[in-house]
DNA sequence: AATGGACACAACCGCTCAATA
DNA sequence: ATATTGAGCGGTTGTGTCCAT
């Protein structure tokens, strides 16, 4: 089937919005009481722009609950956590930050949050450490990159617990697709679970591995947190600060953090929580005890896109 | 002060999808 | 069932600004 250009693109103006155009395009929108039609908008407003363009002026600068100004902290540990699950789903990420659009925050990711990835050795698109291979996965030789290998493995395993315990109770609708269904979860009980210890929380940060191995069996939502609570918080502890791990500007900085924080921890006092969660982070095992996901694989109907997204997860 | 590279952001392009005739 | 259209999305590019040399 062929396609009409979406306008008329003779005598139409291009480049970036003057104040008086915007001024129109805002004129227009509030006195409609909507955008209504946009390929009939420019031509209705008076504006010498193709509709797609109006509509990207108003979606992405215009619209008047925009949120302006620079990212906090708290927003990039969300969009990487997001794309983790939902890849390069812009407009989906997007509407999990209240006021940003999907344009900003890819802009956010390919100048800012994509090359700290890589600067920590992680694949940007897989989150998956660099080093990985596709039946194996080896110690990084580097205690940094070895540690932020171990913590992206803990992210990959809490995340399919997560799915597992989740699809028990909320099976996967026909027809939805896979990071669909992960941003419903994300916005669940179970996500508010996750993003809640994604915090330390230092009680949790005492419980051993063998509760969460023991709870992948119970299926309640508590397990789940229970689970996902240490190593999620021994994660966050890996930096200087407790849940700072994202808010130093630059990797050197970051990996300067995290070079402090695994040094500490081998210091500081035993008793500390967060130390042992730090210690139970650093001794999850290089090469993970996956097996959990291989347990009634069928009966849990574990996303494909999502073994597939975390490659060598499948290769187990 | 001039210049060139890096960076950040806005905007455009092309594709896909859903709705509709 | 098929063609057409409008809207939305993600990738890419253009441009302005900053900073080091």
């Amino acid at each position: 089937m062929g396609r009409t250009p979406c306008c008329d693109k003779r005598g139409l103006k291009k480049g970036p919005w003057t104040p008086e155009e915007d001024e129109i395009l805002v004129d227009y929108i509030k006195k409609n009481g909507g955008h209504g039609s946009w390929r009939s908008l420019p031509k209705l407003a008076g504006l010498l722009r193709c509709g797609k363009s109006c509509r990207l002026r108003w979606t992405n600068y215009l619209r008047p609950d925009i949120k302006r100004g620079p990212f906090t902290v708290e927003e990039e540990k969300l969009v990487i956590q997001l794309h983790g699950i939902l890849g390069n789903r812009w407009a989906a990420i997007a509407t999990q930050l209240a006021g940003r659009t999907d344009n900003e925050i890819k802009n956010l990711w390919n100048t800012h949050l994509k090359k700290r990835l890589i600067c920590m050795g992680l694949d940007p698109q897989t989150h998956e450490p660099f080093t990985s291979c596709s039946t194996t996965i080896t110690a990084p030789a580097s205690p940094t990159t070895r540690h932020m290998a171990q913590w992206e493995s803990a992210r990959l395993e809490a995340e399919a617990r997560l799915s597992r315990e989740s699809s028990l109770f909320n099976p996967i609708p026909s027809g939805r697709t896979d990071s669909d269904y992960y941003l419903r979860m994300w916005n669940s009980e179970v996500g508010e679970s996750f993003r809640k210890f994604s915090r330390v929380d230092k009680t949790a940060c005492q419980s051993p591995v063998s509760q969460a191995s023991s709870s992948t069996k119970c299926g309640s939502l508590s397990a789940v947190s229970a689970e996902i609570g240490p190593i999620f918080a021994g994660s966050s502890t890996a930096g200087s600060n407790q849940n700072e791990d994202m808010e130093c500007k630059s990797c050197k900085s970051y990996t300067e953090e995290m070079m402090a924080g695994s040094d500490s921890s081998s210091t500081e006092d035993s008793e500390d929580s967060s130390d042992n969660a730090l210690q139970l982070l650093l001794d999850f095992p290089i090469n993970n005890d996956m097996s959990f996901l291989e347990e009634d694989m069928d009966k849990y109907a574990m996303p494909c896109a999502m073994l597939t997204e975390n490659s060598f997860i499948c290769h187990l």
